[in-house]
DNA sequence: TGTTAGCACTCAAAACGAGGGAGTGCTAAT
DNA sequence: ATTAGCACTCCCTCGTTTTGAGTGCTAACA
């Protein structure tokens, strides 16, 4: 992660010069354009020799001979790594009061989603947390009528999971209330991955005789627990890539934009992203580097950001290459405390 | 609806050519193509008087001068006026086993909308069914800790709802158990609407002195069952619009696309839908006609459908003015069909 | 009277070709 | 080490030409 420092000083200022002028432009930027744009007053010419040397180091290149130079993936990679290295730039003011009434999570992350983007101008995504590490709080089996069951279960953070459950034969309300006293008593404040199949089945000798439907039910429970709650991911701005003309031609927007519709591939970079501990839970892939291959254009910047303990969610922007790192990562890492603060405002857990 | 018969049989034959042919290439075509095309063999030139006539009455018309005709929106709805009236065809066979295990409904939605749109290639949408008149099943409220309540309410076919009510003092154990007596007994069977402030009302003095805590926890029980189960919309296939090349420029895709992001356009279209009763639950909108106006350049064919008493529901394509509509109409049928059979399948209510 | 062959005409789209211009690399002078 | 100058490259733009599909009209024909 460190700076490459084989670079003169010089040339680590042009270079970033040329980043960030194509950053606002989107078009390649030449000698003469330069020689203004930096302080260091120097000739174009003196400029050229500077950037050829950039650029048989991979920097930077020319789409095509006698164009202007455009940066490199490497080029890209070194820019943001000197980012990252920066000093934690101050946490900005923001006033935006979206996040009232973290009522439903889920309606938190899907305006966390759409505030983003549109103050970005990027397409983005954000994952609901995945509580792999939760913890049960409260489980509960109550008849419906004559063959079925409804079964709820809060775990923490107030994540509901339910589902019907039918049965073959009818269950006693005896039993029931019994079954509902060995579920909580023995379950209450596990998390999740202790609950294994093995503890089921001792759960299921416990229970003792009344075999069949007990059993049902006990596996439909254990089922209901472990269920992947098949992440949820919610999108916005998916038609900002259109303000983006290298990604807007149709071959790249088609592709784009299905895998934000499909989210499966979007599933992929989320548990890459959760997966890989980094710095300060930003990460940033340009180009070839994102997990998801239908981005190669793209530079992908993702964030994650935590509900308590073990409860994981990705925040992630996809834009252009010369997507404006600086603002964006700031971005997120405000987003990021603010649903952590979210958290902290609501701790019911 | 009747079909204009002021029409020769001529030149409505002529019409279907141009437009069957139209729909299949989607390049304007000409009196030559249709002089073999067409089985009554007449000459490019008794065509192209014909086509002077029909453009005259504003059926087809031609981009430019001297290129051939593409049929009007005027055009289109005589066509699709006479498959209308063209004798119920039978429902073809169809063996897409894709409707397995109906045990979340919104999960048979996602994929009737998938199933949809890779059989269309057009761009599909499918609304959640909204449950106004749909009946409470079951309803319970279960304590969670000494703050929280759970409340679970399980509606006509399998939806249920659920929701933590915060309590600032503790329910005793046997309050809570005659709460839900009396929540089970008077509420059981009664549809939605029924369920009026007046009778939560009542519901309150009923349950007598416990004053505070137990209104609050009825209120926010009728809260629940009331809340708008803000209607679902489910997509798939919105980049199919990029294989139609006279809606995939830009500015046109990236407001379809758009539309299908942002749904509230869409939510309009399904209301529009199940308002107006019309023959059969088809219904076709071309170009002007949508109720969407970001889709001025579509059609957009929708079916209602409809699970049980009241709940209603809305499947919807989004195409081209040229989309195969007798394909479309036909599909639309039989997934209106199966979702039928999902529904007597489970006859749970 | 309805149908057809022929022909001149139109116009969009493709093909072509000549500048223009931005930008480079190299060399020679400072 | 820096810079001015210059020749060279190659993309892009823009105007022109060509092509070709398709039409409308007229005149001949059954």
């Amino acid at each position: 992660m460190a700076v490459d420092t084989s670079l003169s000083e010089r040339k680590l200022i042009i270079l970033k010069a040329i980043i960030q002028n194509y950053l606002e432009t989107g078009e390649p930027v030449g000698s003469r354009t330069l020689s203004k744009y930096t302080e260091l007053n120097l000739s174009s010419a003196t400029i050229r020799n500077e950037m050829a040397d950039l650029e048989d180091l991979g920097y930077i290149f020319q789409p095509h001979t006698s164009a202007g130079r455009i940066p490199s993936d490497k080029g890209y990679r070194l820019y943001v790594d000197m980012l990252m290295e920066e000093k934690e730039q101050e946490i900005t003011e923001r006033e935006d009061a979206m996040l009232e009434k973290a009522d439903k999570v889920e309606k938190v992350l899907q305006q966390a989603a759409k505030v983003l983007a549109s103050n970005t101008n990027y397409a983005t995504m954000v994952s609901s947390p995945v509580q792999s590490r939760n913890t049960l709080k409260f489980i509960q089996l109550s008849q419906v009528d004559e063959e079925q069951i409804v079964a709820v279960i809060v775990l923490g953070g107030n994540v509901i999971k339910n589902k019907i459950i039918e049965v073959g034969e009818t269950l006693s309300n005896e039993n029931l209330l019994k079954l509902n006293m060995l579920l909580n008593t023995t379950l209450n404040g596990m998390s999740i991955d202790q609950i294994t199949l093995g503890l089921i089945a001792r759960l299921k000798e416990q229970a003792g005789i009344h075999s069949q439907v007990v059993g049902d039910v006990l596996d439909a429970v254990a089922e209901i627990i472990h269920v992947e709650d098949d992440m949820k991911i919610y999108t916005s701005g998916a038609t900002n890539i259109f303000k983006y003309p290298e990604l807007s031609d149709k071959q790249s927007a088609q592709e784009i934009i299905s895998a934000f519709e499909e989210k499966q591939q979007l599933a992929d970079l989320v548990t890459e992203t959760l997966a890989s501990e980094n710095n300060h839970g930003i990460q940033v892939y340009i180009g070839d580097e994102t997990p998801v291959k239908t981005m190669r254009d793209c530079s992908v910047v993702t964030a994650t950001y935590e509900l308590g303990e073990g409860m994981k969610g990705t925040i992630g922007i996809i834009g252009p290459k010369r997507m404006d790192y600086e603002h964006v990562m700031k971005t997120l890492k405000t987003l990021q405390s603010e649903l952590d603060a979210i958290y902290n405002k609501n701790p019911k857990e």
